[in-house]
DNA sequence: AAAAGAATTTGACGATTCGTCAGAATAGTT
DNA sequence: AACTATTCTGACGAATCGTCAAATTCTTTT
């Protein structure tokens, strides 16, 4: 009996890895329409057939890309979640680790975005679905924990009409649209903004003022947190100028 | 010669909002690969070739639809943009205006969602993707003229990293994004959110609190606003009680 | 009313792409 | 070397987009 040596087995990861890093070039180059099977099957120089091993259809070579994307967003969001300090502090962090993701991920920001798409997810594998939608729940449990810290130690009082998960529903709501709209060139032009992204690290303070979560802005100085988040938590990805601290 | 006559004009008028009717019908129900132009053809009982002749491509038809909903979307603008009253008031009126025309023509706001990409948009005729720009142009700008009117008046004072088109982009990514993940079953349960619609409405109040955009929440009852932005602007439209006032 | 000519409609067709599968090629075993 | 198990292949069927030459319908002229 012939059974997959080990030795295949570890052939068989490297051309996964590889089909992925030429779908995911394959999609930014050319669109979800330009990413055809036949395309990444001549880039891997395999076959289609061999390809169809790795993943069951295009869309599962889209979430497969999408979920490396959340993978590396919830690994900041945990990253950030370390951050110790007071509540406000903490959920700056991860409004900094989001930030930091857009800024040096754009790709997996936008292949994210595709499989928020009904169409998509319902032609991919249960197993692939289950990945995605473990990670999503992740990512917010985070925020909710710091908004429930928050909440025990009166830093915040939330209104009647606002759960813990309302408030980083609606965070992620002004976060995750700006970024969007960012990310479209149309749109840009027609909103005729500019410093989008310094735009949405501010007006995330702003918000969170009107729910006064203590201390306010007025009376900390969440410039020089941010900056203390970066060396901290994310000294590698922030080494680049540009980057340290969030202009 | 045989000219068009005015008759065949109506006709071919008549056929093409046939076909929008139809094809938005097979887009909600099938969704975007389940709206096929020989599905479209065969239900408006014409061949595709002349289907064809009203729309160059599949994508022209999807813009078609969304420029529909584009175009309902800024009349309500329009009409919230002629409410009188405070300068607060009046941005209170737009964000009516977007919940209404969220909650009365879902299958609109979806239809729009879905041309906000590239790859569509590159494939239809300048003609329409000009239509398209300018009527979101025309939306932003009604929201730029009351904060500039805000800002006149002393209502408002934006901080320096704030222009009058940045605080539109942002309010615009709040109430869109929520909306939008609203709209996403999978993400609603992910975030565990009740009131979603309330709460977007409420935020964006506290949002512009946070920008101490004068009168403040505290002094004065934008829920009663809202009221009557409904009685006198939309009257038809919240005429059932659930609508009015907005939830 | 019939013929000619213009406008409109049709659906078969080429092109593209997805996903499959019978058979070829390769690797391992005896 | 012969045999078996595994892996790989690319031609193929199905679905869909968009086209266009031919068929049909409508209008005008004689």
């Amino acid at each position: 009996m012939a059974a997959t040596t080990a030795w295949k087995t570890r052939e068989i990861e490297r051309r996964e890895e590889q089909i992925l890093e030429v779908a995911r070039g394959l999609l930014l180059e050319h669109g979800y329409f330009g990413m055809t099977m036949d395309r990444i099957a001549a880039a891997i120089e395999y076959s289609k057939g061999t390809l169809y091993q790795h993943f069951e259809s295009k869309e599962d070579v889209l979430c497969a890309i999408a979920l490396q994307s959340e993978a590396k967003r919830l690994e900041f969001f945990d990253r950030a979640a370390q951050f110790e300090g007071l509540t406000r502090e903490r959920i700056t962090a991860v409004g900094v680790a989001y930030e930091l993701y857009y800024r040096l991920y754009p790709t997996y920001f936008r292949s994210e975005q595709l499989i928020h798409n009904q169409e998509i997810l319902a032609k991919i594998s249960e197993e692939r679905r289950d990945m995605i939608m473990q990670n999503a729940v992740r990512c917010h449990a985070i925020m909710d924990r710091i908004v429930d810290d928050a909440i025990a130690s009166d830093d915040l009082k939330l209104p009647s009409w606002c759960t813990p998960p309302t408030l980083g529903f609606l965070l992620w709501s002004l976060t995750s649209g700006g970024y969007q709209n960012l990310a479209d060139p149309e749109c840009l032009k027609v909103m005729g903004v500019e410093n989008g992204v310094e735009a949405v690290r501010r007006s995330s303070q702003v918000f969170l003022d009107g729910f006064n979560w203590r201390p306010l802005t007025t009376k900390h100085d969440y410039f020089a947190v941010s900056r203390r988040i970066c060396a901290e938590i994310f000294p590698d990805e922030t080494a680049d100028a540009v980057l340290n601290p969030p202009v």
